[in-house]
DNA sequence: TTCAAAGTAATGTCAGACAATTAAACGCCT
DNA sequence: AGGCGTTTAATTGTCTGACATTACTTTGAA
């Protein structure tokens, strides 16, 4: 683990980089306890400060943890999937919050992915994934619900659906296309939308899925991606005018 | 924006998460400068390591970048797709690797992700994107390239399936699907793998993509799926033996 | 007017110190 | 001898102050 003292600038960069490659590459292991700041600092030869530098930019990854006390120190972490779909998540907010994507191309990307795990959430669904979803129904048709209670529950049900197929590594790559949309839906779509036909087609997705059918689940969710897709076109077309006056 | 002051530790993981906050409910837009360290931590109440330890924290996600210099400072980064897709490799990666998941999983995930493309790839690809995978097809063939290079160009003829669906969107979510599976394929399936058989399935793909035929490019992944199901089988099962004696 | 040099403000790094926390080692009492 | 409370040591968390480095800005001179 070596790093090119020559650089002048940004060395706790380059700390954090040899370090992580170490992770990566298996040099050291989930649990292992790294090196104490005053050793790592001494190996690198650099300041504590520094090295803390360093090992931050590695905790906000989640790549390692710390540890106070005498034991203590910086572990290497097991990277959950929880801990990874969080990440995934916020990632995929900002990129659609920070670079224009358009409503289409987010809703396209969401539904095609969505779909592609239509089929195996149909063959593989448990009773409880069945019960998740109903409950999420059932809960989207109360006629007191706030708006965002509403989404929170939307998303809900498409994280049902999704673990439905029994595949984390599915479920972890689909966490930043179902959840970094409902803002992005919610601040569009929520003042015009038909909550009994999102609970219809809902309910459509899910009897599909009871009765394993997976073609049906597919096309359950084409629907629900066209009646997005216009009722985002209904108020794209609504506001042009009104902001051309 | 302001932090509890009461608890005591990771003071900068809490300045960290406020000004993450401020990021993402648009308080703070790109390329807007941030206070100074100094007055950052005059805001705070904290010393400048603490700020600085929370600056690193944000800059590794890429949140922001640091400018020395008079006009220097910290200003909120556009999040490229770029770098998101960087940053999902690298989770993926990792999470492969601290999770014990099993080949198939990670396969099928893989697969189920990329047919998902077939349909929008077929219907839009671009001459540049069949020429992309016409040429890594050929690499593929070249009877001198190392394992390494073939499993690039593996991994570079799939991504250009995937970009020919002209979703950015859709792009950034499956290069984690398809470039993590990378080393993992790599080091169980390279010693056993016939690369006649992947050109060959690999030509069935493009052919498909070229005659636009969506279905036909779902099928020829499908295949491609099965064969390296198969390969991964037939590598344990020579292995369970051998390690039980 | 143009170009070079000094000034200035910001980040990058270092050194040393103290506080807070935690587990282990130790000693004492039963 | 064994259990329990206390001390001790190791480590991270934080602070203070300083200097180095960088790059823009201003000023001055040719």
């Amino acid at each position: 683990m070596k790093i090119d003292p020559s650089s002048p600038a940004d060395l706790s960069a380059q700390i954090a980089g040899a370090i992580r490659d170490a992770i990566i590459e298996g040099r050291l292991i989930v649990d292992e306890r790294l090196p104490s700041e005053a050793e790592l600092s001494e190996q690198f030869a650099v300041s504590r400060p520094t090295v803390r530098e360093a090992l931050k930019r590695l905790a906000a990854q989640s790549l390692i943890r710390t540890q106070r006390g005498a034991t203590g120190g910086a572990f290497v972490n097991r990277l959950s999937f929880e801990a990874a779909q969080a990440q995934q998540i916020t990632t995929s907010i900002l990129l659609l919050s920070m670079n224009a994507v358009s409503f289409e191309t987010a809703c396209e990307a969401r539904f095609t992915l969505e779909r592609a795990c239509g089929a195996l959430s149909a063959a593989r669904r448990t009773a409880d994934h069945l019960a998740s979803m109903r409950a999420e129904i059932h809960r989207q048709s109360q006629p007191g619900l706030t708006d965002e209670a509403f989404c929170a529950s939307d998303v809900a049900f498409h994280r049902a659906l999704v673990d439905a197929a029994g595949n984390p590594v599915l479920s972890y790559q689909l966490a930043g296309a179902v959840e970094a949309m409902q803002p992005l839906m919610n601040m569009i779509t929520f003042t015009a939308r038909d909550r009994a036909r999102i609970v219809a087609l809902h309910t459509a997705i899910a009897d599909a899925a009871e009765a394993q059918n997976g073609a049906a689940v597919t096309d359950g969710l084409t629907a629900l991606e066209e009646e997005t897709k216009q009722l985002a076109q209904g108020i794209f077309a609504a506001r042009k005018p009104a902001a051309a006056r």
